[in-house]
DNA sequence: ATCACGGATGTAATCGTTTACGTAGACCAT
DNA sequence: ATGGTCTACGTAAACGATTACATCCGTGAT
């Protein structure tokens, strides 16, 4: 020690006030002088934490996730926590991989993005606290924090409906999704609802990406008699379906309605500018966040938080032209 | 011990040959049964090590960067070494938070996207190797990786100078920016080559984001002489100042060609589908991550790797309207 | 003068690994 | 039988911080 002792700089840097003023100066001096810095591992080591939390995300490359980690670090940063990102969407021992990242000695926490990764993972014992954020696992339930994704739909159909659509159509994301799952339930209820029958020839899969979109968009094509209107689960599905449709010489919103789900940046700047569901995702990275600080500090929560979606419109979606429908 | 021993269980894991069959398989038999997992802090301070990078990232929430971060994360699994984000555009404690990650106790190498930091932080004893990916950042000749940014705007330039055009504008990006700086520099030497003279006022500034590209438009709206094409820094741009354009009844590519720069997701789906200058950002953080692994087994690298780009031919560029230009 | 008390700081145990070193036994050669 | 070599494994010392406990000193009360 350059100053005088061992401990004293522990005490200077965790609790200032319970050392003299003389040796506080002198040992930040030292500190400052020497260029010290803590060991993080032996920090870690001693107080059995990691200062950390662990993300587990399908596929980094999407900005649909990414959007959330922002949230989730910002949050974060306040705690002094650091934010390790997995991508799961890896190869064979991807699940050994994750097994490893499900433990206390990896992170103080997890917070979960897939909705595809298997229970059992986060049920064995070392497994740090957990949060689920945008989609959800079934017989999990553990905190979670989630878009109103049944009323995103609702507010969709309803406002297609409310422009004279009868015969609307719905592309839907992979089947086990649970965002999937959840819109699905919300399109069908409205649609019930508003006393139109969903007819399953126009009910599309694709995989929320702008190529599924398309496909649909040909699927559409091929189509013997169209829907007047649809409702996309993503707006990446929505601008691949719309982009091949005006290729094709359909006209949106002149034969065909387009509205999404997301209000992704470039749904307002694609022609015609989108309709859509807006959720926002740094919003929801922010809540997981908070709900995981709140497993931190002891709290028991194993709330179910559902953030609200309003609806944008734009100019994809117009009123039943008479002559038709 | 369940078995036996104590540091037997640690050549077990490490060094499994040097320890007899027998003792092996008890080891092994009594960690399956215990749940034992070894404690990383423990190990990190006894190795030295921290078992993962940094990634130093501006804005996570920018899919840009996620998808470097993508093929980073790919290298860096393999290797079993975590990936740890660190937002770079945070608040005023940010450059102290910075300066904490730029320590060998934090992380075992620094993977910097941000070109805006201060070289400074980087120079620090006690700050891991750094590698530089996508921006420069001057002052500071580390190993970095670099897409062909001057190339690109040549290859855009040649392409539109090619197809009949001598009006071109640049829609660049902030000045400090150093792919703004290759970009303008590629585009300048380009159109001097093609015995253009690039007009001022037809130089334009943006901030790769959708909303400075509809700016963009606005201004080409109000000029008296407008440009028959427009070189874009990124796509982003390309997309907003087309938007703005339809809207205000121009044609692309009828009055102006449009190309962009980056080949993002949405690149082939807007409609026109835009010309652009692909980059491959996931070989990027790939090639970054590789150099990383480099300098942690000791090489003294220096490379400045610079990856080659192509150039995507679509429907926002055309021939030169002979009547016109 | 003795004691109690409280504030400031030093001592040493602890966290869970890794690993240099030592030792015990087996085996072979002399 | 002694000595040397080798393998397999136990012993104990690190790694660098935190923290319960002990110590020391000064102050005021009895």
């Amino acid at each position: 020690m350059a100053g005088v002792s061992v401990a004293t700089v522990s005490r200077t840097l965790a609790n200032p006030e319970i050392v003299s003023e003389a040796t506080r100066d002198a040992v930040r001096a030292a500190i400052a002088e020497t260029g010290y810095t803590v060991n993080q591992a032996a920090r870690n080591l001693r107080q059995k934490r990691v200062g950390g939390i662990v993300a587990l995300v399908p596929n980094l490359a999407n900005p649909f996730f990414s959007k959330i980690l922002s949230g989730i670090s910002s949050v974060l940063r306040e705690e002094r926590l650091n934010l390790l990102v997995a991508d799961t969407m890896a190869g064979a021992e991807a699940r050994e991989a994750l097994i490893a990242y499900a433990n206390r000695s990896h992170a103080d926490g997890l917070i979960v993005l897939d909705g595809t990764l298997p229970p059992e993972i986060f049920r064995r014992s070392g497994c740090p606290p957990v949060v689920l954020a945008c989609e959800t696992i079934d017989g999990l339930d553990t905190a979670s924090v989630v878009a109103d994704n049944a009323g995103g739909a609702r507010l969709a159909v309803e406002h297609l409906a409310g422009l004279g659509h009868r015969h609307i159509a719905h592309l839907a994301g992979p089947e086990q999704n649970s965002l999937t799952v959840d819109r699905k339930r919300g399109f069908e209820a409205t649609m019930a609802e508003q006393g139109l029958d969903p007819r399953p020839e126009w009910m599309l899969r694709g995989d929320f990406s702008l190529a599924s979109g398309r496909n649909a968009a040909r699927q559409l094509l091929d189509m013997a008699t169209r829907p007047t209107a649809i409702f996309c689960d993503n707006d990446e599905m929505a601008c691949g379906l719309i982009g091949e449709l005006l290729k094709n010489g359909i006209s949106v919103p002149g034969d065909l309605s387009v509205a999404g789900f997301d209000n992704v940046d470039f749904s307002a700047h694609i022609t015609p500018a989108l309709t859509t569901v807006r959720q926002h995702r740094d919003a929801l990275g922010e809540a997981a966040a908070r709900v995981m600080l709140g497993l931190l500090d002891g709290q028991p929560a194993t709330d179910r938080i559902v953030l609200p979606v309003e609806l944008v419109i734009r100019d994809s979606t117009a009123p039943l032209d008479p002559g038709r429908g």
